[in-house]
DNA sequence: GATGCGTGGTC
DNA sequence: TGACCAAGCAT
Protein backbone atom coordinates (compact mmCIF):
# COMPACT_ATOMS: atom_id res chain seq x y z
CA UNK A 1 0.00 0.00 0.00
CA UNK A 2 1.55 2.76 -1.22
CA UNK A 3 1.10 6.14 1.63
CA UNK A 4 2.71 9.04 2.17
CA UNK A 5 3.87 9.12 5.89
CA UNK A 6 2.47 11.03 8.53
CA UNK A 7 3.77 14.88 8.94
CA UNK A 8 0.77 16.39 11.19
CA UNK A 9 -0.94 16.24 14.56
CA UNK A 10 -4.63 15.01 14.61
CA UNK A 11 -4.70 17.14 17.85
CA UNK A 12 -2.72 20.28 16.91
CA UNK A 13 -5.55 22.90 16.15
CA UNK A 14 -7.99 22.12 13.95
CA UNK A 15 -6.72 21.54 11.07
CA UNK A 16 -8.15 17.70 10.63
CA UNK A 17 -11.16 18.73 11.71
CA UNK A 18 -11.68 21.01 9.32
CA UNK A 19 -10.33 18.70 6.28
CA UNK A 20 -13.19 15.90 6.85
CA UNK A 21 -15.79 18.74 7.43
CA UNK A 22 -14.33 20.00 3.90
CA UNK A 23 -14.06 17.11 2.25
CA UNK A 24 -17.48 16.24 3.61
CA UNK A 25 -19.50 19.32 2.49
CA UNK A 26 -17.36 19.02 -1.21
CA UNK A 27 -17.75 15.18 -1.73
CA UNK A 28 -20.41 13.76 1.14
CA UNK A 29 -23.68 11.85 -0.06
CA UNK A 30 -25.80 15.21 0.50
CA UNK A 31 -28.86 13.34 -1.44
CA UNK A 32 -29.31 10.02 1.63
CA UNK A 33 -32.82 10.83 2.35
CA UNK A 34 -32.01 11.33 6.21
CA UNK A 35 -29.56 13.79 5.38
CA UNK A 36 -32.71 15.91 3.33
CA UNK A 37 -34.61 16.22 7.08
CA UNK A 38 -33.67 17.98 10.23
CA UNK A 39 -36.43 16.19 12.13
CA UNK A 40 -34.71 14.73 14.95
CA UNK A 41 -37.37 11.44 14.74
CA UNK A 42 -36.61 11.27 11.27
CA UNK A 43 -32.82 11.38 12.31
CA UNK A 44 -33.55 9.06 14.98
CA UNK A 45 -35.07 6.56 12.69
CA UNK A 46 -32.28 6.39 10.55
CA UNK A 47 -29.62 5.65 13.14
CA UNK A 48 -31.55 2.98 14.32
CA UNK A 49 -32.47 1.34 11.62
CA UNK A 50 -28.51 1.76 10.26
CA UNK A 51 -27.29 0.26 13.16
CA UNK A 52 -25.13 -2.83 12.42
CA UNK A 53 -26.58 -2.15 9.02
CA UNK A 54 -25.22 -1.13 6.05
CA UNK A 55 -26.96 2.35 3.99
CA UNK A 56 -27.29 -0.13 0.36
CA UNK A 57 -29.68 -2.14 2.71
CA UNK A 58 -31.74 0.54 4.34
CA UNK A 59 -31.84 2.67 1.41
CA UNK A 60 -32.17 0.60 -1.80
CA UNK A 61 -34.82 -1.64 0.01
CA UNK A 62 -36.91 1.84 0.98
CA UNK A 63 -37.48 1.17 4.94
CA UNK A 64 -36.66 4.52 6.10
CA UNK A 65 -39.25 6.20 3.11
CA UNK A 66 -42.21 3.54 4.21
CA UNK A 67 -41.28 3.67 7.68
CA UNK A 68 -41.95 7.44 7.72
CA UNK A 69 -44.67 7.46 5.77
CA UNK A 70 -46.21 5.34 8.03
CA UNK A 71 -45.31 6.54 11.12
CA UNK A 72 -44.31 10.15 10.08
CA UNK A 73 -44.04 11.37 13.68
CA UNK A 74 -43.57 10.08 17.90
CA UNK A 75 -47.00 10.48 18.30
CA UNK A 76 -48.34 8.00 15.08
CA UNK A 77 -45.58 5.66 16.46
CA UNK A 78 -46.47 5.65 19.51
CA UNK A 79 -50.06 4.76 19.08
CA UNK A 80 -49.38 1.66 16.70
CA UNK A 81 -49.87 -2.02 17.07
CA UNK A 82 -46.89 -3.80 17.55
CA UNK A 83 -47.62 -6.11 15.01
CA UNK A 84 -47.37 -3.27 11.94
CA UNK A 85 -44.43 -2.27 13.72
CA UNK A 86 -42.79 -5.42 13.38
CA UNK A 87 -44.15 -6.11 9.74
CA UNK A 88 -42.21 -2.40 8.76
CA UNK A 89 -39.54 -4.10 10.47
CA UNK A 90 -38.99 -7.21 8.36
CA UNK A 91 -36.13 -8.22 6.53
CA UNK A 92 -34.40 -5.77 8.94
CA UNK A 93 -33.20 -8.38 11.56
CA UNK A 94 -32.41 -7.18 14.70
CA UNK A 95 -36.06 -6.72 15.72
CA UNK A 96 -35.79 -5.55 19.50
CA UNK A 97 -34.53 -2.61 17.21
CA UNK A 98 -38.47 -1.77 16.11
CA UNK A 99 -39.81 -2.54 19.54
CA UNK A 100 -37.16 0.29 20.70
CA UNK A 101 -37.55 2.40 18.26
CA UNK A 102 -41.55 2.42 19.49
CA UNK A 103 -40.53 2.59 23.10
CA UNK A 104 -38.95 5.65 22.18
CA UNK A 105 -41.55 7.14 20.31
CA UNK A 106 -43.98 6.85 23.67
CA UNK A 107 -41.05 8.33 25.97
CA UNK A 108 -41.29 11.18 23.56
CA UNK A 109 -44.60 11.62 23.84
CA UNK A 110 -44.88 10.88 27.27
CA UNK A 111 -41.56 12.00 29.45
CA UNK A 112 -41.48 14.95 27.02
CA UNK A 113 -44.23 16.32 25.92
CA UNK A 114 -43.56 15.47 22.19
CA UNK A 115 -40.83 17.50 21.64
CA UNK A 116 -37.31 15.98 21.62
CA UNK A 117 -34.75 16.35 23.92
CA UNK A 118 -31.70 18.15 22.40
CA UNK A 119 -29.30 17.21 25.83
CA UNK A 120 -27.10 14.27 25.27
CA UNK A 121 -28.54 12.29 28.26
CA UNK A 122 -31.52 12.34 27.39
CA UNK A 123 -31.34 11.46 24.52
CA UNK A 124 -28.73 8.64 25.83
CA UNK A 125 -31.85 7.64 28.26
CA UNK A 126 -34.25 6.82 24.90
CA UNK A 127 -34.70 3.16 24.55
CA UNK A 128 -32.51 1.45 22.00
CA UNK A 129 -30.24 4.43 22.36
CA UNK A 130 -26.93 3.72 23.08
CA UNK A 131 -23.68 6.40 23.18
CA UNK A 132 -22.95 5.86 19.21
CA UNK A 133 -26.65 6.65 18.69
CA UNK A 134 -26.97 9.67 21.48
CA UNK A 135 -23.93 11.07 20.00
CA UNK A 136 -25.10 10.98 16.12
CA UNK A 137 -28.12 12.79 16.76
CA UNK A 138 -26.67 15.25 19.18
CA UNK A 139 -24.75 16.30 16.71
CA UNK A 140 -26.57 15.85 13.37
CA UNK A 141 -29.63 16.59 14.46
CA UNK A 142 -29.10 19.35 17.22
CA UNK A 143 -25.12 20.60 16.09
CA UNK A 144 -23.87 19.87 19.26
CA UNK A 145 -20.04 19.02 19.76
CA UNK A 146 -20.96 15.29 20.53
CA UNK A 147 -18.37 12.25 19.95
CA UNK A 148 -19.32 9.39 17.88
CA UNK A 149 -17.44 5.98 17.75
CA UNK A 150 -18.92 3.37 15.44
CA UNK A 151 -17.65 0.93 12.98
CA UNK A 152 -16.24 3.28 10.54
CA UNK A 153 -14.68 5.38 13.17
CA UNK A 154 -12.94 2.03 14.39
CA UNK A 155 -11.49 1.83 11.25
CA UNK A 156 -10.14 5.58 10.68
CA UNK A 157 -8.71 5.66 14.32
CA UNK A 158 -6.88 2.23 14.20
CA UNK A 159 -5.38 3.46 11.37
CA UNK A 160 -4.86 7.37 11.73
CA UNK A 161 -2.59 6.32 15.49
CA UNK A 162 -1.74 2.75 14.03
CA UNK A 163 -3.16 1.28 16.83
CA UNK A 164 -1.84 -2.42 15.99
CA UNK A 165 -3.41 -3.94 19.19
CA UNK A 166 -7.03 -5.58 18.81
CA UNK A 167 -9.62 -3.11 18.74
CA UNK A 168 -12.67 -5.20 19.82
CA UNK A 169 -11.69 -5.10 23.75
CA UNK A 170 -13.17 -2.34 26.54
CA UNK A 171 -10.10 -0.89 26.67
CA UNK A 172 -9.21 -0.18 23.04
CA UNK A 173 -12.51 1.32 22.86
CA UNK A 174 -11.85 3.30 26.12
CA UNK A 175 -9.68 5.12 24.10
CA UNK A 176 -11.44 5.36 21.23
CA UNK A 177 -14.05 7.26 22.52
CA UNK A 178 -11.45 9.49 24.20
CA UNK A 179 -9.82 9.89 20.78
CA UNK A 180 -13.29 11.09 19.39
CA UNK A 181 -14.12 13.56 22.19
CA UNK A 182 -10.47 15.45 21.84
CA UNK A 183 -11.21 15.63 18.13
CA UNK A 184 -14.61 16.30 17.49
CA UNK A 185 -14.98 20.46 16.80
CA UNK A 186 -17.44 23.27 18.08
CA UNK A 187 -17.25 24.16 15.02
CA UNK A 188 -19.68 22.05 12.74
CA UNK A 189 -20.03 18.96 14.54
CA UNK A 190 -22.65 17.69 12.47
CA UNK A 191 -20.71 17.71 9.12
CA UNK A 192 -17.25 16.18 11.40
CA UNK A 193 -19.26 13.25 12.41
CA UNK A 194 -21.20 13.01 9.26
CA UNK A 195 -18.03 12.98 7.37
CA UNK A 196 -15.93 10.94 9.78
CA UNK A 197 -17.47 8.03 9.43
CA UNK A 198 -18.39 8.62 5.40
CA UNK A 199 -14.94 8.41 5.13
CA UNK A 200 -14.12 5.57 6.58
CA UNK A 201 -16.79 4.10 4.43
CA UNK A 202 -15.88 5.26 1.46
CA UNK A 203 -12.44 5.97 1.10
CA UNK A 204 -11.15 4.10 4.37
CA UNK A 205 -11.79 0.74 2.94
CA UNK A 206 -11.62 -1.98 4.87
CA UNK A 207 -9.09 -4.30 2.86
CA UNK A 208 -8.16 -1.70 -0.05
CA UNK A 209 -8.42 1.86 1.64
CA UNK A 210 -7.82 4.42 -0.79
CA UNK A 211 -5.35 6.51 1.06
CA UNK A 212 -4.03 8.44 -2.34
CA UNK A 213 -7.46 9.85 -2.07
CA UNK A 214 -7.86 10.30 1.27
CA UNK A 215 -8.28 13.93 2.51
CA UNK A 216 -6.36 13.09 6.24
CA UNK A 217 -3.60 10.96 4.94
CA UNK A 218 -0.88 14.28 6.17
CA UNK A 219 -2.84 13.40 9.65
CA UNK A 220 -2.31 9.58 8.99
CA UNK A 221 0.48 7.44 11.18
CA UNK A 222 -0.50 4.12 9.77
CA UNK A 223 2.02 2.55 7.95
CA UNK A 224 0.42 -0.41 6.49
CA UNK A 225 -3.17 0.80 6.62
CA UNK A 226 -4.80 -3.09 5.62
CA UNK A 227 -3.03 -4.46 8.50
CA UNK A 228 -5.86 -2.59 10.53
CA UNK A 229 -7.64 -2.20 12.72
CA UNK A 230 -6.80 -5.75 14.43
CA UNK A 231 -9.19 -7.72 15.93
CA UNK A 232 -9.90 -10.46 18.03
CA UNK A 233 -13.07 -12.00 16.22
CA UNK A 234 -15.93 -13.51 17.83
CA UNK A 235 -16.87 -17.23 18.51
CA UNK A 236 -16.98 -19.96 15.74
CA UNK A 237 -19.32 -20.29 13.46
CA UNK A 238 -21.48 -23.37 15.07
CA UNK A 239 -23.95 -25.66 12.47
CA UNK A 240 -26.79 -26.86 12.88
CA UNK A 241 -29.77 -28.53 11.25
CA UNK A 242 -33.58 -26.91 11.84
CA UNK A 243 -36.46 -29.27 10.59
CA UNK A 244 -39.60 -27.48 10.02
CA UNK A 245 -43.03 -28.22 9.41
CA UNK A 246 -44.85 -26.81 6.70
CA UNK A 247 -48.36 -27.41 6.76
CA UNK A 248 -51.66 -26.34 5.15
CA UNK A 249 -55.63 -26.75 5.66
CA UNK A 250 -58.43 -24.71 4.32
CA UNK A 251 -56.13 -22.77 2.39
CA UNK A 252 -54.26 -21.81 5.74
CA UNK A 253 -50.88 -22.01 6.86
CA UNK A 254 -49.71 -23.24 10.51
CA UNK A 255 -46.93 -20.86 11.80
CA UNK A 256 -45.46 -20.68 15.22
CA UNK A 257 -44.93 -17.43 16.97
CA UNK A 258 -41.89 -17.37 19.03
CA UNK A 259 -42.23 -16.02 23.28
CA UNK A 260 -38.97 -16.03 24.75
CA UNK A 261 -36.85 -14.57 22.41
CA UNK A 262 -35.34 -11.41 20.41
CA UNK A 263 -37.43 -12.58 17.49
CA UNK A 264 -40.78 -12.38 19.89
CA UNK A 265 -43.79 -11.57 18.05
CA UNK A 266 -42.69 -12.76 14.80
CA UNK A 267 -44.18 -15.89 13.30
CA UNK A 268 -42.43 -18.97 11.50
CA UNK A 269 -42.67 -22.33 10.86
CA UNK A 270 -43.06 -24.23 13.57
CA UNK A 271 -40.16 -26.67 14.56
CA UNK A 272 -40.79 -30.29 14.22
CA UNK A 273 -38.29 -32.60 17.22
CA UNK A 274 -35.03 -33.80 16.35
CA UNK A 275 -36.20 -37.17 16.38
CA UNK A 276 -39.60 -37.07 13.92
CA UNK A 277 -37.77 -39.52 11.31
CA UNK A 278 -39.88 -42.65 11.04
CA UNK A 279 -43.44 -40.86 10.33
CA UNK A 280 -42.07 -37.87 9.49
CA UNK A 281 -43.42 -35.57 6.40
CA UNK A 282 -41.80 -35.26 3.44
CA UNK A 283 -38.95 -33.18 2.79
CA UNK A 284 -40.45 -30.03 1.05
CA UNK A 285 -37.31 -27.60 0.59
CA UNK A 286 -33.72 -27.58 2.12
CA UNK A 287 -32.15 -24.53 2.28
CA UNK A 288 -29.49 -22.81 4.48
CA UNK A 289 -28.85 -19.41 6.24
CA UNK A 290 -26.59 -17.72 8.70
CA UNK A 291 -27.89 -16.16 11.64
CA UNK A 292 -25.10 -14.44 13.95
CA UNK A 293 -22.82 -16.66 14.39
CA UNK A 294 -24.76 -20.04 13.23
CA UNK A 295 -24.97 -21.63 9.98
CA UNK A 296 -28.62 -22.73 10.00
CA UNK A 297 -29.42 -25.76 7.50
CA UNK A 298 -33.15 -25.74 7.17
CA UNK A 299 -35.14 -27.85 6.34
CA UNK A 300 -38.74 -27.87 5.66
CA UNK A 301 -40.79 -30.77 5.95
CA UNK A 302 -44.77 -31.63 5.10
CA UNK A 303 -47.55 -32.55 2.71
CA UNK A 304 -47.98 -30.38 -0.19
CA UNK A 305 -51.50 -30.83 -0.81
CA UNK A 306 -53.43 -33.28 2.02
CA UNK A 307 -51.96 -32.53 5.23
CA UNK A 308 -54.03 -35.26 6.80
CA UNK A 309 -50.66 -36.57 8.39
CA UNK A 310 -50.83 -34.38 10.69
CA UNK A 311 -54.34 -34.65 12.33
CA UNK A 312 -53.07 -38.09 12.50
CA UNK A 313 -51.39 -39.34 16.11
CA UNK A 314 -49.81 -37.01 17.98
CA UNK A 315 -49.45 -33.12 17.39
CA UNK A 316 -46.03 -33.63 15.58
CA UNK A 317 -45.04 -30.08 16.26
CA UNK A 318 -42.64 -28.88 18.90
CA UNK A 319 -43.83 -25.72 19.65
CA UNK A 320 -42.79 -23.40 22.31
CA UNK A 321 -45.03 -20.85 21.54
CA UNK A 322 -48.82 -20.01 20.20
CA UNK A 323 -49.59 -21.79 17.21
CA UNK A 324 -52.17 -20.53 14.95
CA UNK A 325 -53.57 -21.25 10.90
CA UNK A 326 -53.64 -17.75 9.02
CA UNK A 327 -54.74 -17.63 5.58
CA UNK A 328 -52.35 -18.10 3.15
CA UNK A 329 -53.98 -15.27 0.09
CA UNK A 330 -54.46 -12.42 2.70
CA UNK A 331 -53.06 -12.94 6.02
CA UNK A 332 -49.34 -14.65 5.85
CA UNK A 333 -48.23 -11.74 3.72
CA UNK A 334 -49.37 -8.65 6.73
CA UNK A 335 -48.01 -10.96 9.27
CA UNK A 336 -44.02 -10.38 10.61
CA UNK A 337 -42.12 -13.20 9.40
CA UNK A 338 -38.13 -13.87 9.64
CA UNK A 339 -36.52 -13.92 6.48
CA UNK A 340 -35.53 -17.11 6.08
CA UNK A 341 -39.53 -18.61 6.39
CA UNK A 342 -40.91 -16.01 4.46
CA UNK A 343 -38.03 -16.94 1.76
CA UNK A 344 -39.12 -20.80 2.22
CA UNK A 345 -42.84 -20.07 2.21
CA UNK A 346 -42.86 -18.36 -0.84
CA UNK A 347 -40.73 -20.63 -2.79
CA UNK A 348 -43.02 -23.33 -1.52
CA UNK A 349 -45.99 -21.59 -2.76
CA UNK A 350 -44.09 -20.63 -6.15
CA UNK A 351 -43.40 -23.91 -6.85
CA UNK A 352 -46.64 -25.03 -6.31
CA UNK A 353 -48.17 -22.86 -8.12
CA UNK A 354 -45.88 -23.45 -11.45
C1' DG B 1 -17.43 -8.00 30.80
C1' DA B 2 -19.17 -11.55 27.84
C1' DT B 3 -22.83 -12.88 25.16
C1' DG B 4 -26.75 -12.84 21.95
C1' DC B 5 -29.02 -10.73 18.45
C1' DG B 6 -30.83 -10.77 11.90
C1' DT B 7 -29.72 -9.86 7.69
C1' DG B 8 -27.41 -9.11 3.31
C1' DG B 9 -23.10 -8.07 1.11
C1' DT B 10 -18.13 -8.81 0.17
C1' DC B 11 -13.88 -11.05 -1.16
C1' DT C 1 -17.45 -20.36 -0.42
C1' DG C 2 -17.04 -19.79 4.10
C1' DA C 3 -15.46 -16.20 7.16
C1' DC C 4 -15.93 -11.70 7.98
C1' DC C 5 -18.29 -7.53 8.28
C1' DA C 6 -21.82 -3.29 8.58
C1' DA C 7 -23.98 4.09 11.27
C1' DG C 8 -24.54 -1.11 18.34
C1' DC C 9 -27.38 -2.20 22.16
C1' DA C 10 -29.18 -4.58 26.15
C1' DT C 11 -28.57 -7.79 29.59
Amino acid sequence: MLKAPQTRDPFAGDGFAGAVVEWFVETGRHDLPWRQTADPYAILVSEIMLQQTQVATVLERGYFTRWLERFPDPAALAAAAEPEVLKCWEGLGYYNRARNLQKAARALIEEHGGSFPGELDKIRALPGVGRYTAGAIASIAFGRAAAVVDGNVVRVFARLFDFREAVDTPAAQKRFWEWAERLVPENRPREYNAGLMELGQRVCLRTSPACLACPVADWCAATDPAALPIKNGGPKTVFVTERVLFAVRDGRLLLERESGSRRRGLWKLPALPEDFAGEAPPVMLETKYSITHHRVDLIVQGWAGDPTGLSAGPNPVESEGELAWFDLQTEVPAIAMPSPYRRAVETILARQKA
